[in-house]
DNA sequence: ATTATCTATAGATCTATAGATAATGC
DNA sequence: ATTATCTATAGATCTATAGATAATGC
């Protein structure tokens, strides 16, 4: 097994011209670091394959060697940032020990602490005009389930089993809209605990269900 | 006077090269619908100067005689989309007549209503990365200044006089949160008609604010 | 004469590939 | 021999300017 990419051993290859301290990630972890930090402050489309691939501690060309593109380092930094939110929402809705209220709170906390908790704003790539492109549809579908998740919870809230579907499905809207907001909402005012404004908002995210 | 624009009297200068149906607006209009729909579908870095003057009718030199780039565009966009709501905040503030409880519901629904009611969604244009750049403080300003008003409002409510200053920041942030939020959640389902999506955001705006 | 537009293009990118090179491994 | 990287670059953009042109106005 060895000690793949971390520690000093001496790694085979060419080295890499401009020499820098080990960042003990992977190159392609690299990249991917490096792809979060620029898309996140520059924008998608304003961050060109240079930028990312020279601030990753490498040339441009060598980033070829790890990915096909800018659009795979999107795609798995979108997925990514849904998975782990997704994960623990069906963690969730399995246990039927709790009731459903306090499920909901749990997972609108949860999901800003993941979101707000990373060192960049990833929650603002879902954002990117350009994630609309057929090619992100597995994050799509990521997305559409985490948000089916909370629609079951809220569904399954005393508020919730009163609504009508359309009803229902609006106050999901507003929920979601919520969470999503609040993310972004959130870069006004970096200095702010994440924690106590994860609590914040899902004491809010219960206030529109109407719990 | 004569007819600036409209209308169907021959204009000075070489025809255009695609010749289209008068759209009745003035060519730097034509150019500003272009932007918006462009920039809100594929983003505004990904959007080239060709493609937002080929659309608006002229070729993509031509934009130049009218404006002095993209940014100027996104630029006019931004606070095209803000001043409306900013006024009408300024009027709720003097109005002193009303109680800030309804007041603050009326900001909130006719912001949601003037933000997902045009043809594009324009709200979705905040979000750009790019607009973080110092070229659009005037934006931010105007912004910042709408924010103020929500938090104005609501410090006026008897829930919000209770609360401290950073608590009232707090609710501010999620206030502003659930409205920018739910703008972007809105493209999800156009369907729904706006007026409807309005008055729930306003409602669930009031029970995020605690009245 | 004035104006709005056009065509053409220089200069500055940016992406992705081809082929060379400098390490380790056997 | 294998591998990770490098350098160099072709081809495809994209922006912004220069200068020409085709209308109306006087």
């Amino acid at each position: 097994m060895g000690t793949p990419g971390g520690g000093g051993g001496r790694r085979v290859g060419r080295p890499r011209a401009a020499q820098r301290p080990d960042s003990g990630l992977q190159p392609r972890d690299e990249l991917l670091a490096a792809a979060a930090e620029l898309f996140t402050t520059r924008g998608y489309a304003a961050t060109t394959t240079r930028a990312v691939a020279e601030r990753a501690g490498m040339r441009q060309a060598s980033m070829y060697h790890y990915v096909s593109g800018k659009e795979e380092l999107l795609a798995e930094l979108l997925e990514s940032t849904v998975t782990p939110s997704l994960a623990y929402a069906r963690q969730l809705l399995a246990d039927d020990a709790t009731p459903p209220e306090g499920r909901l709170w749990e997972l609108c906390r949860t999901d800003v602490e993941l979101l707000c908790g990373g060192p960049h704003n990833l929650g603002g790539l879902y954002l990117l005009p350009e994630v609309r492109a057929e090619r992100f549809a597995g994050f799509h579908a990521v997305r559409a389930e985490l948000k089916d998740a909370y629609r079951q919870l809220l569904a399954g809230t005393a508020a919730g089993s009163a609504l009508a579907k359309n009803e229902l499905d609006l106050r999901t809207d507003l929920l979601f809209g919520l969470i999503e907001g609040v993310i972004l909402v959130h870069r006004s005012d970096p200095e702010r605990p994440v924690s106590v404004f994860a609590e914040a908002t899902a004491d809010a995210a219960l206030r529109i269900a109407g719990v």
